[in-house]
DNA sequence: TTCCAGGGGAACG
DNA sequence: CGTTCCCATGGA
């Protein structure tokens, strides 16, 4: 269902999906203690986590095992074309546990999942809303350690959709670009465990919003040379 | 612990 | 064109 514009149903939606709450001000000036962070920081003051909510994004990150953002967006809207109601003209919303259950792998395999589609099948098959619910109460620990138990899901899927999904701003997920950060900028390297926890400890309770200045930084830079956090210097 | 399948397209030279 | 890389996981 739609939010009207001007409703309070939409600044409902704007609360929470937009994590309106975030105060980045705060955010920025905590994640500051950090030189090399606070150096660029500044002009990314726009950029927000969104809250997705638990499902989508479970799936999700798990379509994007080894995938670009051009394929991801591929599979998201071919299953959701296929499985998600239609909310507005040629609109569709991401398919539901119970719709997305309707697919039959080799359906999902021709939508272009590829061996992705095994995962989501059984997703659909051991994850129930009332599960997802449940996890929502769960420390961050807990809650990845049970996200690591699921099909499809690893070390990096699992801080994914702590942060995205249940809102855990300190989860701090490390993909090839923050890899390549925190090798350019802290001259660390190492596995992902090491490099998780060096982050936490070093961003704290915000390492999440960290690694999204870190994560974005570092996509421009590699484009243009409009890299806002440079090493020394 | 390390290796590699699986999968398809985009970006690169 | 052919290569390499991409918001990795799982199983050998």
């Amino acid at each position: 269902m739609l939010a009207a514009p001007g409703t309070k149903a939409l600044r409902g939606v704007v609360e929470t999906y937009l994590r309106a709450g975030d105060n980045i001000r705060d955010i920025q000036s905590a994640l500051s203690k950090d030189r090399l962070l606070a150096r660029g920081m500044e002009r990314l003051r726009g950029l927000r986590i969104v809250k997705m909510d638990e499902w989508e994004c479970l799936v999700s990150y798990v379509l994007a095992t080894y995938a670009n953002i051009p394929r991801i967006t591929r599979m998201i809207d071919a299953i959701s074309c296929r499985y998600g109601d239609e909310i507005a003209c040629g609109v569709h919303a991401f398919p539901s546990r119970p719709q997305l259950s309707e697919a039959r792998e080799n359906d999902l395999r021709r939508l272009g999942l590829g061996y992705r589609a095994s995962y989501v099948k059984e997703l659909c098959e051991t994850v129930d809303e009332g599960e997802l619910d449940r996890m929502k109460s769960l420390s961050y620990d807990d809650l990845r350690s049970e996200l690591l138990g699921l099909p499809g899901v690893g070390n990096k899927v699992a801080d994914c959709v702590s942060l995205f999904g249940f809102g855990r701003l300190e989860a701090f997920p490390v993909d090839v670009w923050i890899k390549k950060a925190l090798l350019r900028l802290y001259s660390r390297e190492g596995t992902y465990r090491a490099l998780r926890e060096f982050a936490q400890e070093r961003f704290g309770r915000y390492a999440g919003y960290a690694q999204e200045y870190l994560f974005y930084n570092e996509r421009a830079g590699s484009k243009e040379g409009t890299c806002a956090f440079r090493g020394r210097g």
